[in-house]
DNA sequence: GCCGTTTTCGGCCCGACTGTTTTCAGTCG
């Protein structure tokens, strides 16, 4: 995604959001969002779409009006009808929303009637006592308002996926120590895959539902139960973290479970498709009239509406309906299907250990090759190698591939793109390496333009094999170094590169959307874990949930290929 | 505001929980 499309879907997010307060049409407000969304996840620039002459109401869920103005932004950097609600409403008025019991016609109400605007002049509603007067607010409301007017000021994060690993596996597994409760699963975003997570949705599946309710709102790790009833219930962890939880019976499973994993835009689409086959679709199943058709699976709920089976980390709301409708869902890559891991570090750089530490934990994991990949000499920091250090590496490497049996030790190195694009390593010791995996961990403020020729000049190195980390995004910590990943991606085409999908929870970089734009362009990409210790060989499995969102198959990734075929698409000499 | 396996007009997903209500609106997912 561009800054410029960012731009874009933050208007029309804003122009959604005030339209709602006043009451428009909630289709139209839906329309807005939607376009929102479209715009945000398109890999590619709208404004150089609309430059090359494309036409935008190609995309989904925009038509004539919102191509017209998304042209209007783009070529005066502003939406007249964005302006002209802001001039009804204040600007503020949509922070309002980001408080939970806050929606369009109580935040209409406190304006209308308290002329509250802004989250600061409702804390003065709430302090002085006015809010309470309004109807609708009962004690209760006010109370609660206070409280999450008090925790907003730390600001709502998003929570990386293995961190909601951990949280979520150990409510899943207390939970199932209940022999009564049926099963237990954890749906929502968690189970989509998706980089980061908002909240823990979990389903289980019981004919007692009020009892599954009270052993899950007596999990000893609940800071506060929000809300509880006989199906579902709805909790915050001291972590922070909220957990969703759902009951339904058995023969609701696949219809609870397909509906509890989302995404909203994949199930409105389903139950759209549902009504067009004169079908009701819930959460308890699949209906005719009266009459449930389908539920207990999930492949039940598809073939209800005709459709093969679709993997969650594709239920985006991306294509993947028209893709299945046409027979053309692609076949994902597992992380069964990886053969070995192409970048990891030992204690020689910023690693915890030693290479042949390293190979054996490869090995156990069966893969048949591992690439040692240190940090090269200008990243100080992490204790990067220089050439002759690295050559004594590249000596031990031969011994231990002799010591070793059943995995080949590869021998690599992460070398530093420099300021002007050079490379961090010579030649000469370059020649000796497997392969090259390059990365940029210095001047990241560099204007796009010029970061981007510095990447590219880097790949007309003949040793440049794989981009690491490509955008440098930390989750949660920072944005991505600007640059234009499509060029990038195009040049690594060209030039006979690959770019990584590093596995690092933090970074998870490509993303899925990016990934998906490299396969689009016919660029294969690595899984790697950037292991820094033996354990982190397990990351991997975020890459592949990762390349699994950007619908990658095994093709398309480097390696699920056994060594003398990957070498071949290394060479460039 | 979008869009077409009933369609170029008239639809647009569906249900649970809470709080403040005397039967339901608002919010949320």
């Amino acid at each position: 995604m561009t800054a410029r499309n960012a731009e874009i879907a933050e208007a029309f997010n804003r122009l959604a959001e005030l339209l709602e307060i006043e009451g428009a049409n909630p289709f139209r407000v839906r329309a807005y969002r939607n376009a929102a969304r479209t715009v945000a996840e398109l890999p590619r620039s709208v404004a150089d779409m609309l430059a090359a002459g494309e036409d935008l109401t190609a995309l989904p869920g925009i038509g004539d009006d919102l191509a017209a103005k998304i042209r209007e932004i783009v070529n005066s950097g502003h939406l007249s009808l964005l302006d002209e609600e802001q001039r009804k409403l204040p600007k503020s008025l949509v922070e309002l929303s980001a408080l939970p019991g806050m929606g369009p016609k109580r935040i209409k109400l406190v304006h209308d009637q308290l002329g509250v605007g802004s989250l600061a002049q409702l804390r003065r509603a709430v302090d002085s006592g006015k809010l309470a007067g309004l109807p609708g607010f009962g004690p209760k409301s006010v109370e609660k308002l206070g409280e999450a007017l008090r925790q907003h000021v730390a600001g709502p994060r998003r929570i990386k996926l293995v961190d909601a690993a951990d949280a979520g596996e150990a409510l899943a597994a207390y939970l199932r120590q209940d022999r009564s409760i049926g099963r237990v699963e954890i749906a929502g975003s968690y189970r989509r895959r998706k980089d980061t997570i908002g909240d823990l949705d979990i389903l289980a599946t019981s004919p007692e539902g009020g009892k599954v309710v009270q052993r899950f709102v007596a999990y000893p790790e609940i800071a506060k139960v929000v809300s509880k009833g006989t199906t579902r219930s709805t909790v915050i962890l001291r972590s922070g973290i909220q957990v969703d939880l759902r009951v339904v019976e058995e023969a609701s499973y696949g219809a609870a479970l397909h509906y509890f994993t989302g995404s909203k835009p994949h199930n409105i689409a389903i139950r759209e498709r549902g009504v067009a086959h004169g079908l009701k679709i819930n959460e308890y199943g699949v209906f005719k009239g009266e009459r449930r058709i389908a539920g207990r699976t999930e492949a039940e709920v598809y073939r209800a509406v005709g459709l093969p089976y679709i993997e969650p980390e594709l239920r985006e709301g991306r294509g993947e309906i028209e893709a299945a409708e046409t027979k053309r869902l692609p076949h994902l890559v597992a992380l069964a299907d990886i053969r070995g891991d192409l970048h990891a570090h030992t204690n020689a750089s910023d690693g915890r250990n030693t290479i042949a530490e390293m190979a054996k934990a490869a090995k156990a994991k069966g893969y048949a090759y591992l690439a040692i990949s240190d940090h090269s000499q200008h990243t100080t920091i992490a204790h990067g190698l220089n050439p002759r250090r690295l050559s004594r590496q590249l000596a031990e490497i031969d011994r231990l591939n002799d010591e070793i049996e059943g995995i080949r030790i590869l021998k690599s190195a992460e070398v530093d793109i420099l300021g002007d694009g050079q490379l961090d390593l010579p030649d000469a010791i370059l020649d000796r390496l497997d392969f090259v995996v390059c990365a940029v961990h210095s001047q990241f403020g560099l204007a796009p333009a010029k970061q981007t020729e510095r990447i590219i000049r880097a790949m007309d190195n003949r040793h440049f094999g794989i981009l690491a980390h490509p955008t440098g995004r930390l989750i949660n910590e920072r944005p991505g170094y600007g640059i234009d990943l499509e060029r990038i991606i195009r040049a690594a085409k060209e030039r006979g590169c690959f770019l990584e999908i590093n596995a690092q929870p933090e970074r998870l970089d490509l993303d899925d959307v990016q990934g998906r734009l490299a396969k689009d362009i016919g660029v294969k990409l690595a899984i790697s874990s950037d292991a820094h210790s033996t354990a982190q060989l397990d990351f991997l499995r975020y890459g592949v949930d990762q390349a699994r969102r950007a619908w990658l198959a095994p093709e398309d990734v480097l390696n699920t290929r056994p060594w003398d075929e990957l070498r071949k698409l290394l060479m460039r000499r």
